[in-house]
DNA sequence: ATCCTACGATAGACATTGTCTAAGTCAAGT
DNA sequence: ACTTGACTTAGACAATGTCTATCGTAGGAT
């Protein structure tokens, strides 16, 4: 369990209880949840809880960079809130599945000069996509 | 100036006038247009083309294989006729420019085995991500 | 050359995901 | 305990994508 609510009142984030609950259901390890998802979540714990504050939070958490935005599938956007350890993603094409994996050397250094057309560079995203072990035996 | 409407036809595919001109408002090299944009460019050809005509092509079009999917933001999906020769996106934050990008090395391999969790991986997409030199000047 | 027929195209309703607004509510400092 | 500005809400709206029923047509058959 990491602590993405200890990290958010450590920066003085105003704390209510629908951003707490957001926290809490968004917390853990390969957690990758869609907006939805989380509100779903959200609305067992606190039934009155809107759509939109589910949208806000969710964002303000990502602007803070306590919260990374991912965009595996061009569906609904997920949110993984493992943003202070950087690491890249696997999905399965199946089922959708997604682990945090955490490959070895700088993919920033793979892209020589000639190829950066004058970009300044600041972050690179890897998705590894293929069949999980799960779906595979359930051909 | 690739080929696509050359491939497409030499795979034996039913041409009509709406397929002829997705092809050709797509085709060449560095290219991301998203659906909408197609049809916007389609329209100028040949007023009659549906918006559904335009999903349904471009579907088929991934599906055989001739043209790539790209969800560079989580947005809007863009469609890239470059196919057949893999290369990655380098992709500007500010003003959402792309460019194809080929990265020397090959990432699939900076995976060891304990970070595959047992899938079968067959794919690996990298997005780089920054600044484009018009958007840094014009800060 | 014309006809058939299955496949493709069409319009528009519908679905999903995300954003915005105006008004009400509340956390936290005084 | 007040006050205030930030937070939350419901629901309208917007953007993107999918589906269905119907019509049209490409390309083979005659």
């Amino acid at each position: 369990m990491s602590d993405l609510l200890e990290r958010l009142r450590g920066r003085g984030w105003r704390m209510t209880a629908q951003r707490r609950v957001v926290a809490e259901v968004l917390d853990g390890d390969h957690v990758h949840l869609t907006a939805d998802e989380v509100h779903a979540r959200a609305v067992e714990r606190l039934p009155e809880i809107s759509r939109a504050t589910v949208y806000n939070t969710l964002g303000e958490m990502v602007t803070l960079g306590e919260v990374m935005e991912v965009a595996t599938d061009g569906r609904a956007k997920r949110y993984d809130p493992n943003a202070h350890r950087p690491h890249q993603h696997l999905v399965c094409g199946r089922c959708g599945a997604i682990r945090d994996v955490h490959p070895a050397g700088n993919p920033l250094a793979d892209l020589p000069d000639t190829e950066r057309f004058g970009f300044t560079i600041s972050d690179v995203e890897v998705t590894y996509r293929g069949i999980c072990p799960n779906c595979a035996t359930t051909a």
